[in-house]
DNA sequence: GATCGCCCTG
DNA sequence: CAGGGCGATC
């Protein structure tokens, strides 16, 4: 892998930077990388979501099979062996998109509710065309043999008038769905909202005032992008309107222009608008749309493809705009305080609610925002003061609240000369960031609520946090089969994993707070619990085997010669491929330091013999057990920041 | 006694 | 990665 810039590419001279068994150049790590010289751009995560872009968002897979029953089809794999010679037809529509295309990768299985959705909107479409076509289509064949061509064409017209009412049948019944499905998501999340929001900070001003630390942090889990997105919304608002009326130029024909601004914004449909009656079709499509003639359906179609590719790339770009905007253009000649001030503010407008704004309280350090129990104050500064005392060559490590958030070359303690290339944008945040605004797009679709019942293993208590709950996506997927435990688990074990690079040694109440779907009993914490010391086995053993070789091979022999950990070591490599194995989290700098250590502290107890002692990796057990760092508040999120094609 | 962590084994 | 044994700690 090796996708981050390498944080030891810069030693002052007085470091001796071993690299410990360092790949051959060249060398490729698996698993995806991002090019060394920076993060892609995001223009590179925008074009995927447009309409065009990637090579299968060409075809469309119609989500329900056209057969008059309207029998539904849930299974996409079915849906390629049918529709057999409709491809060429989709691509010349220029159909769009599946909706699973914009999910997050292992998250393709989309809802029912939205195959539902999109099926009827497809089936309408479908009976239109069939309709049309049986009209036009019959032609010559139609003419009876004995010229009894009046009658025919009666019955022809008998037909289509027939099969016109069975369509508005059909259509009405269809908005009357549409209608009822809009009611229940607006009873459902809408007022929610706003008591969720009003709840969230009552409960957050009552922990302000007596507690501190996970409840805290948990309570923050979806400030920051909910902030944004809150401002977002605002901001887009009116060019989304503008794009709107661009995309849909028939739209005014079908709209009375003193509604338009209403229409237009979902948020502005309250549930007056679905008493009254009125079809609230998400991405800017009215009634008139829908009821359009022959084309209608591909107007529809184009305007759906267009508005969801463009809004959310649109929205993604900006999120990954304001990221990379939010660092420090230089840390040079800061002191690794300064450089946290710098890293702190920038966290905290993602990271903070709303509120800590208005508060006019000074936060004395960074640490009312800590997030997780064992960073209490004095006791995370205490680690870093350890690390230190016990190894001075390393570098002074801030605080890592929020490790990921800010690219960690703004906690690189020795300013590189040259203008440091950006880092990779996290790949959590940008995976939460997805998840929150896909999962705000994909609620503007109708949903069931029955899809929302708790799998045995899933305990599903909806957030009092934001609209809507941020495990949507997961929870629109359909509850897994038994069969399918597995894969679970071992999305579960994923995210044990990842969290390992925080927390060697997380209590049973750490585990229970980032398992929050987790249904704890004794078995699944003892499990958990022996998860975590089987990661802590492989990765004393790993220390343990890379030390003695260093040893043997007379390496950090010099004096003053400090044993380093690159990130293209063998070691590295090693840990990477068992704790990330799909390589798509970007290893925070703290674990490698902690490894660094450990690594020296069996390198030093190797050299000098000590482990002919029966106990002597306790007290490197002991040091390790001390550099426990929080795990960020993403893990909280079920689901985050583990991709589900990742497993183990 | 319960819990946890390490070690060993498969 | 899981199961079991054993010791340490509370």
């Amino acid at each position: 892998m090796d996708p981050s810039p390498d944080h030891f590419g810069n030693q002052p001279p007085q470091m001796c930077p071993y690299r410990l068994y360092s790949s051959p150049p060249g060398a490729t790590p698996s698993g995806p990388a991002f090019p060394s010289s920076g993060p892609p751009s995001y223009p590179l995560i925008s074009h995927l979501l447009q309409p065009g872009g990637p090579r299968n968002c060409g075809t469309y897979q119609y989500p329900g099979s056209f057969t008059e029953s309207g029998s539904e089809r849930e299974d996409e794999e079915d849906e390629e062996d049918e529709e057999e010679g409709a491809e060429g037809e989709r691509q010349g529509r220029g159909m769009a998109p599946p909706l699973s295309q914009f999910l997050p990768l292992g998250k393709r299985r989309y809802s029912s509710d939205v195959g539902d959705w999109c099926q009827e909107l497809l089936r309408m479409k479908r009976l239109r065309a069939q309709t049309f076509i049986s009209g036009e289509g019959e032609g010559p064949q139609g003419q009876g043999p004995g010229g009894a061509g009046l009658q025919d064409r009666r019955e022809r017209r008998e037909g289509r008038w027939q099969a016109r009412q069975e369509l508005k049948e059909k259509l009405q019944e269809t908005r009357g769905k549409l209608r009822e499905l809009q009611q229940r998501v607006w009873q459902a999340y809408g007022r929610r909202q706003r008591e969720g929001e009003e709840h969230r900070w009552a409960e957050e001003g009552a922990a302000r005032g007596g507690r501190r630390g996970v409840e805290d942090g948990a309570m923050h889990r979806d400030a920051g992008p909910e902030v944004f997105l809150e401002e977002e919304e605002e901001n887009n608002r009116d060019q989304d309107r503008a794009h709107s009326q661009k995309l849909l130029p028939g739209r005014s024909h079908n709209v009375s222009s003193s509604n338009d601004g209403e229409k237009y914004s979902n948020k502005a449909v309250g549930k007056e608008d679905l008493d009254k009656g009125k079809v609230w079709l998400g991405c800017g499509l009215v009634r008139g749309e829908w009821e359009a003639r022959v084309g209608g359906g591909q107007k529809f179609v184009q305007a759906l493809k267009q508005e969801l590719g463009s809004a959310v790339a649109r929205v993604i770009d900006r999120v990954v705009h304001m990221y990379s905007q939010s660092q420090p253009p230089s840390v040079a000649g800061l002191a690794p305080l300064d450089g946290e001030g710098q890293k702190r503010e920038g966290v905290s407008r993602f990271s903070r609610p709303a509120t800590s704004l208005e508060q006019p309280e000074v936060l004395p350090t960074a640490l009312k925002s800590l997030p997780g129990k064992k960073p209490a104050p004095s006791q995370s500064s205490h680690q870093n003061l350890l690390l230190h005392q016990l190894h001075p060559g390393l570098p002074h490590l801030p605080h890592t609240y929020l490790p990921p958030l800010l690219p960690t070359r703004v906690k690189e303690p020795f300013p590189p000369s040259y203008p440091p290339a950006p880092a990779p944008l996290s790949l959590p945040v940008l995976h939460y960031t997805m998840q929150h605004l896909l999962a705000r797009s994909l609620a503007n679709l109708p949903l069931h609520r029955e899809c929302l019942s708790p799998d045995t293993f899933l305990d599903f208590h909806p957030h009092t946090s934001s609209f809507p709950p941020l495990r949507l996506l997961g929870l629109l997927e359909p509850p897994l089969p038994s069969s399918d435990r597995g894969r679970d688990r071992g999305v579960r074990g994923v995210k044990a994993k990842l969290m390992f690079f925080y927390t060697r040694y997380p209590s049973s109440n750490t585990l229970k707070t980032y398992f929050p779907d987790v249904k704890f009993n004794r078995c699944i914490t003892s499990q958990l619990i022996k998860w975590f010391s089987n990661f802590r086995e492989f990765f004393y053993i790993q220390m343990e085997r890379f030390a003695r070789q260093a040893v043997r091979e007379g390496l950090a022999g010099g004096h003053g010669a400090v044993l380093r950990l690159r990130r293209d070591s063998e070691l590295f490599r090693t840990l990477n491929l068992h704790y990330n194995k799909s390589n798509d989290y970007h290893v925070p700098e703290r674990f490698v330091e902690v490894s660094e250590l450990a690594l020296r502290e069996f390198f030093t107890a190797i050299q000098a013999g000590r482990d002919s002692d029966p106990c002597w990796k306790k007290s490197i057990y002991k040091i390790i057990c001390k550099l426990d760092s929080p795990v960020p508040d993403y893990f909280r999120m079920p689901g985050c920041p583990t991709d589900t094609h990742s497993t183990t």
